[in-house]
DNA sequence: CGTTATTTGTCCGTATGTATT
DNA sequence: AAATACATACGGACAAATAAC
């Protein structure tokens, strides 16, 4: 018989503070009371007034600055999208067999997309910042951190030329399991080569002006790797 | 001239903690050193590791109950990309026209991926289950949350179906932003019963056994909503 | 089963530094 | 230049819940 789980103070504070703002309608860059102010308003300790600020800081609604006051930010998608902590959780994750599958098909999804779509206004630009990356990863074929690296510089860059402002949120999210899962993969045999074979493909073609053929070079780069999971899978 | 950020004790407190984990190869269930060790082992006060214990636990690696300990949580996937606050901050959001488009057009691509897995290993529960959010959805025309509720129901049902387990995540990762949008749009002419007539059709499609219809039906109501957002935002 | 010790949760006072007003 | 307000940090006191005995 203990099914309510225990209320903090700190989120009253949090849900007080929303509803200040709700109701005042507060706009981004107007600022709510001081610590104090709120901490007698509501009759509470300054301690669970500053975790309740730190959580709603956390999430983006809330900045304060250092001899200022707590000022109100404006919430768009990607603070609301965007996992603030960047605490390097991802190495505690262990992705099974059927998961990384799942994230590679997933991937493909997405990204498939967003190629299909930037090939309809691919600019001179887009093309030489992705010969550029392709160019690093050669360069750096020995350096497995530096040739993931620019190998994420290269997705992201056809997730922002696909002119749809959710889907580099969305790469930017799956990214750090993308990374996780690439730096498995590259213990591979011949994986990193046969990854740069692919993205060098995609470069040719764009800049021979044959965006299709990019579009299938990509499909075929992921479908690739989905292919090899899915062969050890089945092992 | 000063591009240092400062560093704060309570982000140290984090990164040791993390590395404690790691180093003691802690397993989710075990749990942390006290405050007071941590706080004497470290050589800072109470309150800084304090803030850095909460850090952590706002990203899902610990959890803490009065009079027992902190315990180390087990991350996954989910917990990771979606730690989020839980505080109804989708409120504060206003969408452009132009990030609507968006929004639609990327989540006709993962629905489509997800729904076109679905078809391939459908059963008869799940078909039961869509047929069963749609008769809730004709029954609530004139209750738009109630109406929402279950329109979120059915395609969150799809999502499941793919089979796919990522999918969900990302449809719950979106999904408010999906019922803010929806509930603009409800506001159109005959919005609520277009909607509702594409799910029949969907419906429809999968008792007949015709998979390839209902996702062509999926597609056309997403793509419907899209036209029509597409319409206005011209004007 | 009850008592006690331990640990976290909350509250509060204090102090120093920093940036704004 | 001074006052204000927040950031950071320390630590004591008590309450509440758990764990250990």
């Amino acid at each position: 018989m203990k099914a309510i789980s225990k209320i903090h103070l700190s989120d009253l504070v949090a849900d007080s503070i929303i509803n200040f703002i709700l109701e005042n309608n507060l706009k981004p860059g107007d600022c709510i009371p001081t610590e104090k102010e709120i901490s007698t308003l509501l009759g509470i300790g300054k301690t669970s007034v500053r975790e309740g600020i730190a959580a709603l800081k956390a999430a983006g609604l809330l900045e304060s600055r250092q001899g200022g006051r707590v000022y109100v930010m404006e919430i768009n998608i990607e603070s609301l999208l965007r996992p603030k902590s960047s605490l390097p959780l991802f190495q505690f994750i262990e992705m099974s067999g059927r998961e990384e599958l799942d994230l590679i098909v997933t991937r493909g999804t997405i990204e498939v997309a967003a190629m299909k779509e930037a090939a309809k206004h691919l600019t001179g630009e887009t093309t030489k910042s992705l010969r550029s990356s392709c160019t690093q990863m050669a360069q750096n074929l020995s350096d497995v951190n530096l040739f993931i690296q620019y190998d994420k510089a290269f997705h992201k860059e056809i997730m922002l030329a696909s002119g749809n402002f959710i889907l580099p949120i969305l790469f930017e999210l799956l990214s750090d399991l993308y990374t996780k899962q690439f730096w498995e993969f590259s213990r591979r045999s011949q994986a990193m080569n046969r990854a740069l074979d692919f993205h060098s493909k995609v470069c040719a073609a764009l800049e021979r002006g044959a965006t299709n053929e990019a579009v299938e070079w990509l499909e075929r780069h992921l479908a690739d790797m989905e292919a090899r999971l899915r062969g050890e899978h089945m092992q």
